[in-house]
DNA sequence: GAGTTTGAAACT
DNA sequence: CAGTTTCAAACTC
């Protein structure tokens, strides 16, 4: 495995979960948030959800990703942190819950603030369905939430971090968190001077225990159950509210002011925008209820809190990917209008009449946003509807709970380019025209696809000619026939290593030499890829 | 802009 | 799971 080092502790990339862990004790897996942290993104590494958290400035690829770290493995994440001024105790918090359960056990005033990155079908990882956050949940959830930790290490950092700064001097209770009113562990937070940024911190629910980070010495909290296999996170306010309007948005002049956050969302403009260029489908706005605000596209979790259930700048599922949106995200720095205008601009209206824009036709519902500037009929797609897209966001996770996971995505083992997860069927557009659903993602056809007459394969003579033609690209199917790849399906891979092993048994069987034996199986490898591309040859009209 | 083509989604 | 229908986007004229 590849260790890198984070901020404040070392993590091991572990290759064969394709994920990072950490390569220290349980207490160092959760990064400071210094004052930086206001600059860029929250990264999320997946598969390590509280695990690893970090911002980092401007890196190659992907904006805001910290080059040591840009991983394709990697997910951004993004979480608004929302800020107020006002002392009186605030509360937002995230968790890690599956997309369906998210979506389908909304009761309170919920605000989906990190997209999963497959709500875009383009987005570079698919949909897990741990993966999702929640902002804004209301006591219940957070109880429920909380309720679920259970862990003995956790008693023991509790005590740890409370001998440690008692002994200091320096813990003070700052607040009890509402858990709701039939809470009977009421959530309190130990946390040390303002000053003393970036320190773990044991927080105690009743007889359980989770880190918390404070995110940037403004009393931003995360809350961090890092021993419980389903990592909840809970990023939290204390002490501050909201008493502007205006957006505190992430501007140039600001860049690290907590003020001006990118990831906090109040204020009355969108606040979607971060450097990398993730939406934030409403998902969750079409359950809130008595406290949103649909003429500011507010919801508000807790008294003088607000987020904002605007969509973030559009990244389409087809037409753009997350990074490639920068463009629009760094025009939306200025102002919640400005905002909506440029989001507006790049969002593809929909102009669907039958379907209520409630099944997955809807390009719109289908990347979890809201219907915006559409020419559609009938259109049900929007806050005033959101019994009914409740039903059929309900619908479509039970037909198929990956419905809204990524189409593309490059997270197949030894993948290194995205690719299509279901693959297209394609009969006659040759895979050429953006019926495709590969084509219009601007990606090759593979194994996966079951297309028919593909000329959209690494090589073709046809594709050369497209403006993303890989520059690697090669002309060695000079055909012009269905991509080879295409036809390696699965099943014919194992149907080869079939023949293989078949092959080599019956050379052990006859007692042959080693190198008789191989020359054998060579053999048998050479059948098969006869008979492979025999087959491409046939379906493909060209003769033998 | 109307009509046609196309392939994914939805349905049976 | 396969065949059919529905749907909306892409495309053509």
């Amino acid at each position: 495995m590849n260790d890198f080092s984070g901020p404040e502790c070392r993590y091991q990339r572990d290759l064969s979960r394709g994920s990072f862990v950490p390569s220290h004790c349980h207490l160092e897996f959760s990064t400071s948030f210094n004052e930086g942290v206001h600059s860029g993104p929250v990264q999320h590494y997946r598969d390590h959800r509280a695990l690893l958290y970090t911002t980092h400035q401007d890196g190659p690829g992907c904006p805001g990703v910290d080059k040591s770290l840009r991983d394709d493995d990697l997910d951004c994440y993004r979480f608004y942190c929302p800020v107020s001024s006002d002392p009186s105790p605030s509360l937002a918090q995230y968790s890690s819950v599956s997309y369906p359960d998210y979506l389908l056990h909304q009761a309170g005033p919920c605000h989906f603030l990190s997209p999963p990155p497959g709500l875009g079908k383009h987005a570079p990882h698919p949909w897990t369905p741990e993966e999702a956050f929640l902002c804004g949940m209301p006591s219940a959830e957070m109880r429920e939430a909380v309720a679920s930790i259970n862990s003995e290490g956790a008693d023991e950092l509790y005590k740890q971090a409370c001998s440690r700064h008692k002994s200091a001097g320096e813990l003070r209770q700052c607040n009890q968190l509402d858990m709701g009113q039939n809470s009977s562990h009421p959530l309190t937070v130990l946390m040390p001077p303002r000053e003393k940024t970036g320190e773990k911190l044991a927080v105690q629910n009743g007889n359980m225990c989770q880190v918390v980070c404070d995110v940037n010495g403004g009393g931003q909290m995360v809350l961090l159950n890092h021993c419980s296999p389903s990592q909840i996170i809970h990023p939290m306010v204390l002490g501050h509210s909201v008493s502007s309007a205006e957006p505190p948005l992430y501007t140039a002049d600001h860049p690290h002011s907590p003020e001006h956050c990118p990831l906090q969302g109040r204020g009355d403009g969108p606040v979607s925008q971060v450097p990398g260029g993730y939406t934030s489908p409403p998902y969750l706005s079409s359950f809130t209820n008595s406290n949103t605000h649909p003429s500011s596209n507010l919801i508000s979790t807790a008294p003088g809190y607000t987020f904002n259930t605007m969509p973030g700048p559009y990244t389409s599922q087809f037409h753009q990917t997350p990074c490639a949106a920068r463009a629009d995200t760094v025009e939306t720095r200025h102002s919640g209008a400005q905002t909506v205008r440029a989001w507006e601009r790049s969002k593809k209206p929909c102009n669907c009449t039958k379907s209520q824009c409630l099944k997955l036709y809807c390009d719109c519902f289908a990347n979890g946003e809201f219907c915006s500037n559409c020419k559609c009929i009938n259109c049900c797609n929007n806050i005033e509807h959101e019994s009914e897209r409740y039903r059929a966001i309900k619908t479509c996770l039970e037909r198929n709970p990956a419905a809204f996971r990524p189409k593309i995505s490059n997270r197949k083992l030894g993948d290194v380019k995205n690719r299509h997860t279901k693959g297209c069927n394609c009969k006659r557009s040759g895979c050429l025209k953006n019926y495709c659903e590969c084509y219009e993602a601007k990606i090759m056809c593979s194994s996966t696809c079951k297309c028919v007459g593909c000329r959209n394969y690494d090589g073709s003579p046809v594709r050369q000619h497209t403006a993303w033609q890989s520059p690697d690209a090669t002309d060695i199917y000079s055909t012009g026939s269905k991509c080879p790849l295409s036809c390696i399906t699965p099943d014919v891979v194992e149907a080869t290593c079939g023949c293989l092993l078949a092959q080599a048994e019956e050379a052990e069987r006859e007692g042959h030499t080693r190198p008789h034996a191989e020359r054998l199986i060579l053999e048998e490898f050479g059948q098969c890829l006869t008979q492979i591309v025999r087959s491409i040859f046939k379906s493909t009209g060209v003769q033998w």
